[in-house]
DNA sequence: ATGAAAGCGCTAACAC
DNA sequence: GTGTTAGCGCTTTCAT
């Protein structure tokens, strides 16, 4: 009678059938499934035999609704394939490892009306928690995230106000912190190359490079948005023959793992982007656990002066 | 009375609230919110006030048990930083981008414990469908999977049986026709190095180019099981000075955009990743509209000789 | 065009 | 240690 999904074959194994065929109520066999609350060595026995048998697999969802816990975390961020975010996630796995929470990614391909949407589509499944990119939030998002109901924590950046928690580096303070070094090496002409990922970064950067060279060669700096714009800048002055870092310095953004292995290491900043996911994890996980936690965690970006500095 | 997840302030907004502030039936008001029957034009507009001034976002987990319809697909894939699932994922996508579907993203870490967790956690929420990378399952996982009760597409590779359907590229095909190029291209004393990515693969690409090298100094061609380890290859032989491709020849595969931008192209095999993952998705989409769709979908990888293999 | 009733599969609370 | 009961918030079905 009741709506079944029009693919659906065989209807699907419920509590009752397992607990039919072990001779106990659905209620002991909830029990056993779920570790919870006292059941003896036997009963247990003969329901996990019986749910094996039969190839249980239990109904998150009525379970969900039922006991109004989702033990899901929602990430919302830009993109997956900016390597900034698969890092950050590793962090968010490795932390929710070790309690029932799971990471649940939506993308929102950096448009604002997506991540609209994309957090209308997490809340709506009421999860645990969830973990945002980015502290700019306004309007309906920000709203939302609000009257969520659940620990949210906005992640990357702290420059700004935080609705409920927020882990990150300032990245007005890194910047600042690389200016600093730039200028203490002795660098005077510098120019910024700044370009948000959609293709091939390296490409990108070389591309730039030798625009930003051709119209102003004088510069002794080039300070790049991101370090894989600067490994493909590096590129470009090491096949010019560039003197790399005397006569022209070179640095990138984020401390990208990938790059190692490049003919020189790219001066950088590390934005340790795996602690962030985890911290933010944690944070949820204890809200969880009842445990009061931070609700502000600024991180300090890392400088590394690798190859493409002199120097101070 | 009833559980209450122990973070939560305040009570849910229900579908009751707006019907009592709309002056309506939960019924109608569940109507408009999912454009579903008749509903006339001030009912509708009263209702969707009501709901956008409570701020009511819907349950979709009560929603998902009683239609019985739940409009996730799971995707389980080994790792989200091997630069070859992100690429799947964006044609995942894509493909969803117009259907009701959403995909949500398992990660197993190469282990197939792992696998099988995350399988049963992603079957326990009833999906519409699941997309999982590779054609080797056997044992609970391939049970699981043969069980479903709903479309199945393995991905990736073609080699080998599909339990419902598959869409990839033969790595067997691929392989075969990397080999003739090389030949044919008259290269005679070729060398493979394989490395699963954990860390950086250029780092890696350059230690094992040292490490052959040394071993077998008369080697005029090497092949990598990846692009990013040939990549690090590449960059070690430029420094080296050895005389690419004319002396030593050199290919990886996957094609990975991201390399786009080095001193030299890489020889490669392209193996359509996103394409995979856009038919994957049809697959399903399609079942789901009904609509019959094929069971084994074989790409042809696309050879590229890029500027590090000699002319035939 | 709208409403009433039943129930999806499970779990909290309580009884025994 | 085990069973009974009620009900989570929504949608299906059927009645009006």
């Amino acid at each position: 009678v009741r709506g079944r999904n029009p693919y659906d074959g065989k209807p699907q194994l419920t509590l009752r059938d397992v607990a039919e065929k072990a001779h106990v109520s659905e209620m002991t066999v909830s029990r056993v499934l779920r570790n919870r609350g006292d059941v003896s060595e036997k009963t247990r026995e003969r329901v996990f035999l019986a749910a094996r048998e039969l190839g249980y697999v239990p109904n998150k969802i009525a379970g969900a609704l039922a006991s109004n816990r989702v033990n899901l975390v929602g990430v919302v961020i830009p993109s997956l394939s900016n390597l900034v975010f698969p890092d950050v996630l590793t962090g968010i796995t490795e932390a929710l490892d070790d309690t029932p929470l799971q990471p649940v990614v939506g993308a929102t391909n950096y448009s604002p009306e997506r991540e609209e949407k994309v957090l209308y589509e997490m809340l709506s499944w009421r999860p645990s928690g969830v973990i945002v990119a980015g502290i700019e939030h306004e309007g309906a998002a920000r709203a939302m995230l609000a009257n969520a109901g659940v620990p949210v924590v906005q992640i990357m950046d702290t420059d700004g106000e935080e609705i409920d928690a927020v882990v990150g580096i300032s990245h007005i303070a890194a910047g600042a912190r690389m200016a600093d070094e730039i200028l203490a090496r002795g660098y005077k002409r510098i120019g910024f190359l700044c370009y948000y990922e959609g293709g091939s970064g390296l490409g990108k950067g070389r591309e730039m490079t030798a625009e930003i060279l051709e119209r102003t060669p004088d510069l002794d700096f080039l300070y790049y948005s991101n370090d894989m714009i600067g490994a493909g800048g590096m590129l470009y002055c090491l096949e010019k023959r560039l003197s790399v870092p005397d006569d022209l310095g070179l640095a990138g953004f984020n401390a990208y793992e990938i790059l190692d292995g490049f003919p020189l290491r790219l001066a950088t900043m590390d934005t340790h982007r795996v602690a962030i996911g985890q911290a933010a994890a944690k944070i949820i996980a204890d809200r969880m656990a009842g445990i009061p936690s931070e609700t502000r965690i600024e991180l300090d970006a890392t400088f590394d002066p690798g190859g493409t500095m002199r120097a101070r």
